[in-house]
DNA sequence: TGTACATCAGTGAACGCGCGTTCACTGATGTAC
DNA sequence: TGTACATCAGTGAACGCGCGTTCACTGATGTAC
């Protein structure tokens, strides 16, 4: 990601040199700087300058680690993801290993501690709310629960027609807004071909949910 | 949401002047605009001198009808959102009346085809990517799809393990992600007791999400 | 209806500010002999 | 080991630019008499 390669692979030849030491910490710092000042408005708000400041260096010096603003967006992301993965990855094996508690609890348990313990992190792989303010976030959420409370009437009114009962609509219903919402999201630039091919896939999982709901309703389990 | 009042009100009690009429025009022309530029990098890189230039007005008459920026992302959230919302409520009605074909394959259907069409307006709401680059966007993206993948592996090696097989392990552990990730999201600043309420909620709905894969595998129907 | 005054949506110029990026530079570190 | 030269991470000053916001204003529209 980053463009200099150079005493990278110097560093594979021989020893690093104080120099090249020097030039990984300061490498560091922007890194952290740039976390940092992400927690406030995401990361698409940050300033190269402000980065600089953050990190203790002048502006222009940014300009020996990172291309550019983009090129540390990269480095950050591909930073934060490996560790996300890293941490539940093993949590999991854990829990597989000792071969008690659930799974699924272990993973959600887990991600959420990384988004509590590391929210700085969490936010900017999400990309959520970046640049937005907090006001304008809230907004975009109430309307949301609003499209959500709407299918969770929707819900209700079917299970009494169809006789078919279902646990818990306003989980049901949540998860299947999200997952609407998000991988519709990305859907948006796909071509049409692709296009058609997520809406089936969002379908397909619309329906496990629903299908789980009922299930659940029904008492049977596996 | 927005500042002036006073014309609403004058409205109420005789017909609208020309002078209203025309200042409604000119609000509609700077939502109109706003929309238009948030196609680009999402509405939080739009600037108020921008909005201005694109609606035809000299930026500092963005006053007369809007406090700031935020104000005006407030209309615009609500106004994309009610359509919406409107067009869903409406297919789902249609549905449910003619009472054939699938409610939640219409409603996912009409969604994306509102995502589809109203691109602009989607991905406002979803304040999805709002200010970041496209090759940052994409990059977070491959980053959630990895930690997908590790999912996918996961569950198949458990329901080999419990002798508990699931139907369509991708698509699940999909919903699963997106159900995380997002409802994590919006825990992230909520205080401790909230937060725990949040990590049982998006438990359970996991567990829909599994158990619906898993009736769906044993061939199970309510 | 006609006139005199009030309202107020929109204007044009100006402000100070932080931004990304450039340039020639400095001086500690590293390399070759 | 000692010296002479090369490298290069970081500096400080300067640039032009778009930003949000302010001010005093204009002139069409609206109101009161």
């Amino acid at each position: 990601m980053s463009e200099c390669v150079q005493i990278e692979r110097f560093e594979q030849m021989s020893s690093p040199t104080k120099r090249s030491e020097q030039k990984a910490q300061t490498r560091r710092d922007i890194l952290d700087a740039a976390l940092r000042l992400s927690a406030g408005r995401g990361f698409s708000s940050v300033s190269l300058r402000a980065v600089a400041k953050e990190a203790g260096i002048a502006p222009n010096a940014f300009y020996r680690h990172f291309k550019d603003l983009d090129d540390l967006g990269m480095a950050l992301v591909d930073q934060v993801g490996l560790s996300l993965r890293q941490l539940v990855r093993k949590a999991r094996q854990r829990t597989i290993e000792a071969g008690e508690g659930s799974v699924v609890r272990t993973s959600i348990q887990t991600f959420m501690e990384f988004a509590e313990n590391e929210a700085d992190l969490f936010r900017l792989l999400l990309g959520e709310g970046a640049g937005s303010t907090p006001a304008f976030r809230k907004a975009i959420h109430k309307e949301v629960k609003r499209f959500t409370a709407d299918l969770v009437e929707d819900l209700k009114r079917q299970a009494e027609v169809t006789k078919r009962p279902i646990a818990h609509p306003e989980l049901a219903a949540e998860a299947m807004v999200t997952v609407a919402f998000n991988l519709g999201a990305g859907a948006i630039d796909l071509p049409r071909e692709e296009k058609l091919a997520v809406l089936e896939r969002v379908i397909q999982q619309v329906r496990i949910i629903m299908r789980g709901a009922e299930a659940m309703a029904a008492g049977w389990e596996p």
